[in-house]
RNA sequence: GCCCCCAUCGACUAGAGGCCCAGGUCACCACUCUUUCAAGGUGGUAGCGCCGGUUCGAUUCCGGCUGGGGGCGCCA
């Protein structure tokens, strides 16, 4: 049975870069019918908090990629919290040091980079005498925790990668129990690892050099490691590591900004792996099909907002309008609309929505298309209504108001065959008939075709309008 | 400084010795469609980092160089 997992720190909102790893976790769980567990390492004190915990679980599910085991649900390892883990991992610490595996080291920083002109600790505390330790104990220091590094070459066997070979001596003895009783990250995530059963550990490739400590610690305790798959890194533009640098680097971000899951899904999926058969819009279910973590790319990439927003437009166009008009609801109340205004014209927006959504890049395109549809008392452009306030231009507005009125039923085929019919009678030309009734139906330059439109408005509103707009001197 | 990974158009990638004077997608440019804004359609610009090998033949295999990324924390 593969069982993966995604093991963030809640110390920020969840990075694009460590929602790729959740991603690659997530199709290589469900394509091998495994079980994806979510794990949080908060054993960074200072940073970490519940807001964020929170944040994170909230993106996760935005982004449809559903654990099987974790802090909110639990599951047969629980807990799935470190901090709430500790005496298991102190049990564990106590077991090494009882072993000669571990053992007490005192030094401060300074101390060790005085010795060692910042090269890195020198194993200074393996053999003190019980009278150094004397001496440390009634200064008042509290010992960390090192792990004895043996000497071996250590070999990692990645999916991606290959085999990598670390030769022996490349290693001092690291912490991995901190003064403060809490272990550091490289000992909290082996115990999980193991106790959680992991069959595959698929993580960025800067965990890549710190896998041979992961290895050490496995073997200490007599555990076969997991399978190993080191995926490349998410950079900027710059190609640097993504960071707040480039502008929006959270899941979040994008999700405020009116993104669609699915299209973040897809995107992500293809940042470093590709299918055969070059395709690009994958549905959910075939991604985890076609999914195979062997053929991942071993080189970075970089993430392009840019096809992200093109893909973010094809699924504008794939989701049916109903969706995109219920998505598109705290995008309308953010700009401005009543919730209750938005309820009651459901109905038109999802008919605009309809007309409208191949434009459609991201959901905050949405208000404005719909405003003219929803908007009670509209404006009218003052920029642009100046050539459209001429002489000639209200003369026409005027006969044709005249027809508007008579037509019956206001219905699309109609107004076109009535509006066309009106243009040839009158010599004048289509294209400025069809740009004169847009603007003062509407106030704007954009929308649907024509005779939609105004079918949607419907006689009265429309009638109302074209009088007000000829009417209104300020334009 | 030491160690590790990587290297095809601007970007994401296909390519696993001859099928490649390198294919697809985004972006960009042009044309086209069109009652607006878009979308769509058609076409185009653009790439195998460099130097040596191996081979009848290298984008593809090997080595070096260069370049980029990462690690070496009482951060994860």
């Amino acid at each position: 049975m593969v069982r993966v997992r995604f093991a963030p720190s809640p110390t920020g909102y969840l990075h694009i870069g460590n929602a790729r790893t959740a991603l690659f976790n997530y199709l290589f769980a469900r394509k091998n019918k495994g079980v994806f567990v979510l794990r949080i390492e908060d054993t960074d004190l200072d940073r970490s908090s519940d807001e964020f915990e929170k944040g994170i679980l909230d993106d996760l599910r935005w982004l449809g990629l559903s654990w099987d085991e974790g802090p909110d649900i639990g599951g047969p390892y629980q807990p799935y919290r470190q901090i709430e883990r500790l005496n298991l991992y102190r049990e564990y610490a106590t077991r090494l040091v009882s072993e000669g595996k571990a053992y007490q080291c005192w030094c401060t920083k300074e101390e060790i980079e005085e010795r060692t002109k910042a090269k890195g600790y020198d194993n200074y505390c393996r053999n003190l005498t019980d009278e150094q330790i004397a001496k440390f104990k009634s200064e008042g220091r509290k010992p960390v925790l090192r792990f004895k590094v043996p000497e071996k070459d250590v070999v990692v066997n990645d999916i991606i990668r290959g085999i990598v070979r670390f030769e022996s001596g490349s290693l001092n003895d690291f912490v991995i129990m901190k003064s403060n009783g809490v272990p550091t990250f490289h000992f909290a995530v082996v115990i999980d690892d193991f106790e959680m059963k992991i069959t595959h550990v698929i993580r960025g490739e800067d965990h890549l050099s710190n896998t041979p400590k992961h290895i050490l610690i496995f073997e200490s305790f007599g555990q076969i490691p997991p399978q190993f798959a080191h995926m490349s890194m998410t950079l900027g533009p710059d190609r640097t590591r993504l960071s707040k640098r480039h502008g929006a680097t959270s899941v979040r971000q994008y999700r405020e900004n009116g993104f669609l899951s699915d299209a973040m899904f897809n995107y992500l999926a293809l940042l470093g792996w590709s299918s055969k058969d070059n395709q690009e819009i994958f549905p959910r279910e075939k991604l985890i099909q076609e999914f195979s973590i062997e053929s991942c790319n071993k080189s970075n990439a970089i993430f392009d907002p840019a096809k992200l927003l093109w893909m973010n437009s094809q699924y504008m166009k794939i989701k049916p309008s109903s969706e995109i008009a219920k998505l598109s609801i705290p995008f309308l109340e953010k700009a401005g609309y009543e919730k209750s205004s938005i309820e009651k014209n459901m109905k038109t927006i999802e008919r605009v929505i309809d007309l409208e959504k191949e434009k459609f890049k991201t959901l905050k395109d949405v208000p404005e298309r719909i405003s003219p549809f929803i908007t009670e008392d509209i404006t009218w452009n003052s920029g642009l209504s100046q050539k459209f306030k001429s002489p000639e231009a209200t003369r026409i507005l005027s006969d044709i108001l005249v027809e508007i009125k008579e037509i019956e039923p206001f219905e699309k085929t109609v107004l076109e065959d009535m509006i066309r019919k009106f243009c040839e009678e009158k010599k004048v030309k289509t294209g400025e008939v069809f740009h004169l009734l847009r603007f003062a139906l509407t106030g704007v330059t954009k929308g649907p075709g024509l005779f939609e439109l105004m079918e949607i408005l419907g006689k009265e509103v429309s009638i109302k309008r074209i009088e007000k707009f000829l009417v209104n001197k300020e334009y």
